[in-house]
DNA sequence: TTATTTTTGTATCGCTCGGTATGCAATCAC
DNA sequence: GTGATTGCATACCGAGCGATACAAAAATAA
């Protein structure tokens, strides 16, 4: 029942990836269903029946993304200690916001900051996909402390937000076109910060 | 010889100050004439005539903004002292995206990351203007080391730039509705990296 | 084969976008 | 007053937007 039919002529995964690197280097409102479908190498009506619309496209490109581009994340809260998770965390993402064969920073920031046309939806559901991340971290931090890990006392949420916040800072600076070795050289200075 | 014709109905500075707010909030593809005009309160061919086109009112609006909504960051330099010119200008800069009467954030992040329709040309003149922030923090950290404020060997491009980095990062948390305590917590943090 | 189902390509929809042409209103020079 | 000059208001332009209608194409089911 679910092999009649012409079949599908592109891998819906692959023609995501593209659209990604689209919405990442123009942001949501900046592009257009033509860069998209044709960055994909399909049609329009391909995409309408694949994904949907184009704020339902931009949803699961963004999940990907966080799933796949992101992967770091979730592997540097797996490091030992607390300033090893924040310190594996910082560098690959400083590395991830310069790869070579993707565009510059990151598409959960560069995707849309200001609530564009529509009222903010875009961004607020990227500005909770981000608060996800920052969750995760902050449990983390916080079996650390637990732990003894760090500090007694330490605001394990607080810390977390600080953390995000110089990728955040990072990712903005590499949109700006700021090479790998000056975001490390911030990792440098941030990691300062981290209580030990 | 300028006092001839019908005297304009409306006050330039204050019609760019409602176009900051939109920007501010929309980005800059997001505002779209006719949010911009009825904010202002003129019609379109007015703000034509006034500032020559969208992305011209755009760059007066950021200018603007930098002179006035970003004075701090100017008055920051004046401190005594390096830790007091970054603190100084870190609490002043969290106050200011999460000011009431303004929009939450920053416009020169929020007004466009990511290069949109046209090919970057906004994102990267907001880039530029951004540097021209760190270049100037850069400049008076480095009399610092000069002075042995700062000690002997600290990069001070770099202590800027980390510096720059907090503070976006900041003005992404602001746009995604942290709040202000919240945004100084971090600055707590990130003054401890500060080198003393 | 024939009927059915799903995808594909083309051509187009209605709408909103940034930008303007045109005529009227308001002021100054004389 | 009268004419020149400038800003205001309406109505509109071509272009590009996101989204679709439709029919040909390609597969399975019978």
């Amino acid at each position: 029942m679910k092999t009649r039919g012409r079949p599908r002529a592109f891998d819906p995964d692959e023609a995501l990836d593209r659209a990604i690197e689209v919405f990442w280097e123009h942001g949501y409102e900046g592009a257009s269903l033509a860069d998209l479908t044709t960055a994909m190498g399909i049609n329009r009506p391909s995409m309408y029946a694949a994904y949907g619309n184009k704020e339902e496209l931009f949803r699961r490109a963004v999940t990907r993304y966080a799933e796949h581009d992101m992967a770091y994340a979730r592997e540097a809260l797996a490091e030992p200690t607390a300033y090893r998770v924040i310190e594996s965390f910082l560098r690959a993402n400083a590395d991830a916001l310069t790869r070579t064969d993707r565009p510059a920073g990151c598409l959960s920031i560069q995707g849309g900051l200001a609530g564009g046309s529509d009222n903010g939806e875009v961004a607020q559901f990227l500005a909770t996909s981000r608060l996800g991340g920052e969750r995760a971290l902050a449990e983390r931090l916080a079996r650390a402390v637990e732990e003894g890990d760090l500090p007694a006392g330490t605001d394990a949420a607080a810390l977390a937000r600080y953390v995000m916040t110089v990728s955040e800072g990072n990712a903005v600076h590499a949109a700006a076109g700021v090479d790998r070795a000056s975001l490390h050289a911030t990792v440098d200075f941030a990691l300062r910060a981290v209580p030990s």
